[in-house]
DNA sequence: GTGAAAGCGCTAACAC
DNA sequence: GTGTTAGCGCTTTCAC
């Protein structure tokens, strides 16, 4: 044989488990129990592969195994957006549970795009994924069902109500009402709200506003003024809401994003917060933990979601639960620096 | 054959291309050559196939091609801190190009523990990935060096010396250079450093800020004091650079979540930035660009450079390349409201 | 304990 | 144009 060896067929062939068989000396089936930790193995023989495994630098095909076994031990996690720090928790949270029930997670995100969000759910499942989770608000109901008709599914940050797809959520209207009884107990009367949009999260939001302003008999204080999830949007609103008088006393947020937007326009214009007017966000990350933010915020536990998450997918795969399950947690006020009592001149009114 | 179908064994049998194939009353592979998009296959068979592949809910099993292609088309990237905004550019970067030239890029995270980020590592090996994109700073060099052998891999944020291993890393040297030479034009003279710990590109930046302060003549005005790449640990390294007398007019952090650490440590001591003390920090994450916040940055282009480490990857996987290519790619400054010239009674100095 | 053989779902080479 | 066939690398009966 010329210099060309002819085993070297492509640029890197990977070393298969035959190859190992060969230079231990031995069959297939042997070098496929050793790895599985098979107790019937001799220790000479296993001391043999287990050399080989290391000098041909061997790793099992995951695809092989995967298409043999009908799983993969992988569940694929889909988020919209890695700058939101709550994704964050949530993907933190997935992956710790994972790793602890011997699964792996991996990740892919749509960076905004909607298209690119249907795509990522569509890679997941031709990988054969063993479960979704999904945590993004643009995907739509028809890819989600479509998901789960053929893997178990948990969608997060919105309620579902179809039976083969499990969610968990927040209780948006519940942080809403706290965020407004919060200031209220402050004794703000005239509280706005700038709302994050169209998505299902924002909108419960927007909803738990109005609901606790209307309980508490401040509806004709109530003025919502558009934002967004985003600290640029969130900047928008807070100049919206300098045109309308009388100023509000309080404003809570539709995200701790959007409440960085509205800080900024609120002290561009020379207010003080909290001296001059309070400022509530939700979702505490990290962002409104940073102590020159010291946002008071309203506190979703991302991580212990993110771990939830991953416990419903188990017991889908691994204990055959059929029927939905829809989890509501109960979010949570964090105070920091932002919120106090209005000043004097407004103390009074409502 | 009574109630319970033969052919249903596991609860949720997928369709294969051979359930396509009955339906659609053709052979497998003219359906394979349909997925395909070959232009060899009659109209009406074609639709027959389609129409069969939507009743089913059919998708094609990604392992099973892979198996056969051996490539999967994906790459995978692993960073060590997803809460680090600098990585969400790279990955986005990463994504936007995958998605460019055909492939998909999947993510893994170690969540700051070590062993987490061999396991990724391996993981996305075992899974034949047809590249890998290394974020991290903790992955040992055998690690790195036992995947460059069965896979392209592109590090990021340290040069790599192995001829096998691309790497695309900013000039850490000379931004810290930027860095310092920008306070001095301002008239700083007294400009201390708070590092960022053992990882390699602190060490280089700590490094470029010593040597900045040589060229200078700032050499005894030189001061470093323990810190890290978290808030936390500038905050740390804020305290302890206000017990030391004389007391620097500027400040350059290791990085941007470091000096929002710094900032608080110096705000709560009662100083005013920067009409007190100057502040930079590096990375020019979206952190320092949050009006908020608004600090002046050393900038490095993370989406630009998630891109290129793509396209070194493609050069490999698909022109054929191995020689190893060294990207270094040049930061650039920000300046934005946390520096300025020093105050009065401290012009004078130096 | 160990090896042989079948088959997971797909592509590609080759007949027809 | 279309069907048949031989694997891809692995696990898993089932004999021995």
């Amino acid at each position: 044989m010329p210099e060309n060896q002819g085993r070297i067929s492509s640029p890197r062939r990977k070393p298969t488990i035959l190859d190992v068989a060969r230079l231990a000396g031995v069959s297939k089936s042997l070098v496929s129990m050793v790895i599985r930790g098979d107790e019937r193995v001799s220790p000479a023989r296993r001391d043999a592969v287990l050399r080989a495994i290391t000098d041909l630098n061997y790793r099992p095909n995951a695809m092989a195994r995967g298409l043999v076994q009908r799983r993969t031990r992988i569940v694929g996690v889909v988020v919209s957006d890695l700058r939101n720090p709550f994704n964050e928790d949530v993907v933190s949270g997935v992956l710790t549970q994972a790793a602890e029930l011997g699964y792996k997670g991996l990740i892919n995100t749509s960076d905004r795009q909607r298209e690119r969000e249907e795509d990522a759910v569509e890679s997941f499942l031709e990988l054969r994924v063993d479960g979704l989770i999904l945590a993004t608000s643009r995907i739509d109901d028809r890819t989600i069902g479509r998901a789960s008709r053929s893997v178990p599914v948990v969608v997060m940050g919105r309620p579902m109500s179809d039976a083969s797809t499990d969610s968990l959520t927040n209780d948006d209207e519940m942080g809403a009402s706290i965020a407004v009884e919060h200031c209220f107990s402050l004794g703000h009367r005239s509280i706005s709200h700038v709302a994050g949009g169209e998505s299902r999260a924002a909108r419960r939001r927007r909803t738990g506003y109005e609901r606790a302003m209307d309980r508490l008999g401040l509806a004709e204080h109530s003025t919502v003024v558009d934002g967004g999830f985003t600290e640029a949007e969130g900047y928008r609103g807070g100049r919206e809401l300098l045109t309308r008088r009388p100023l509000a006393t309080a404003v809570f947020a539709a995200n701790d994003l959007c409440a960085i937007g509205v800080l900024n326009a609120l002290e561009e214009a020379g207010m003080s917060i909290p001296r001059d007017i309070s400022l509530i966000g939700y979702d505490n990350t990290s962002l409104a933990a940073l102590r020159h933010v010291s946002l008071t915020s309203i506190h979703q536990p991302g991580e212990d979601m993110g771990r939830k998450a991953m416990d419903l997918l188990f017991e889908r795969i691994h204990e055959g639960r059929t029927e939905a399950r829809h989890h509501v947690v109960s979010p949570s006020l964090v105070v920091r620096s932002t919120t106090s009592a209005p000043p004097r001149e407004a103390d009074s009114e409502g």
